[in-house]
DNA sequence: CTGAATTTTCAGTAATTTGTGAAAATTGTA
DNA sequence: TACAATTTTCACAAATTACTGAAAATTCAG
């Protein structure tokens, strides 16, 4: 598959960036090319597209699924699988904040939670286990929230990120609703 | 400089974690020795507690001065620099978040916005565009929001993140209130 | 200004990560 | 079930990234 000069510069830079992603530059470029593509791809085609190899394409998939970024397609009579991204922004950033938060958050705070459970064998250690549990407090906040991001709608988060300087505001006259 | 178990262990995860945050082993281990000790440490107690040459811990200490996120110390009657995290623990996720924008965010909203300039050639481009578009238009509203972040104090922060689910329900009531 | 203490740089090496082709496994249709 | 199409796996190779020691640069007390 051919990909026009737009893309093929977009899919460079998304190849440079993968690796500041939680991704590499292979997966960057697939996905990119997978998301600007209006039409689901095979694995050949990305294979093609990209310039890399069949096996390597197969390689990054299994990633893509395992990231829940991908769709999975079947054209009747034709036995190859396609792929497409969800046709939703929102729902793609929520699934990569949350998929992140998995790979980048997580395994973390199951560690602080056991050192916390220690018993401090002297006063430095009295400080470290101080310094893990606000560590600890503020990840199991942030866990929270991208618990809460995963159940809304696309509608309602797109309203929650354009308040902007809004939200310090709101925060201001919290006090005076009647929540809860 | 000696390290306890309980350290030790700490630091040990957060070397392996570090590549899945933008940083690598070493500047993970450094940053968690720096973080959980009390008190401000020199470049050699640092190469010490965690076994690395000292050019790797200057190269470390220059990667995280980069990211804002150590304090420098002189102490009365010693040439050696020491360092320090803040003590404040939003501070230090603050300036990751803001740190990370810069790294993750900037260079590909202006990517984007390239991209938005050029004149499709054909209709696969208009569609390429589009998503170009929608994925410009998210970036910019976090964008928005790590700078109102940036301006934040540690309360605000914290008070907001406690809100959890709470939010969803401000957004709820937010129409009603006279913003702006 | 001098020189010892300290920090930084950098070329080479080591370690890790990524990519490939060939072979194995799976899938689906005839 | 048989077999061709397709996908996946995996050992090895290539590429990238991280680490080191030696040397250069900088800093500052005397």
């Amino acid at each position: 598959m051919k990909i026009t000069a737009m893309t093929q510069s977009l899919v460079l830079h998304f190849g440079e960036m993968g690796s500041r992603w939680g991704l590499n530059r292979t997966l960057g470029q697939m996905y990119a090319v997978i998301v600007l593509t209006e039409a689901p791809l095979n694995a050949d085609q990305i294979s093609e597209a990209l310039q890399i190899s069949r096996s390597n394409v197969s390689m990054g998939l299994k990633e893509l699924k395992s990231w829940n970024l991908i769709k999975l397609h079947h054209i009747p009579g034709d036995r190859k699988e396609y792929f497409s991204a969800p046709s939703d922004i929102w729902e793609i950033a929520r699934t990569l904040v949350v998929e992140r938060r998995k790979r980048e958050l997580d395994p973390t705070l199951s560690t602080l939670r056991d050192a916390l459970m220690e018993q401090p064998s002297n006063e430095s250690d009295e400080y470290t286990q101080m310094r893990v549990k606000q560590m600890h407090d503020l990840m199991e906040m942030v866990t929270l929230w991208t618990n809460e991001m995963q159940g809304m709608s696309s509608e309602k988060l797109s309203a929650l990120l354009k308040l902007g300087e809004g939200i310090s505001k709101i925060l201001d006259v919290k006090d005076k609703l009647l929540l809860r």
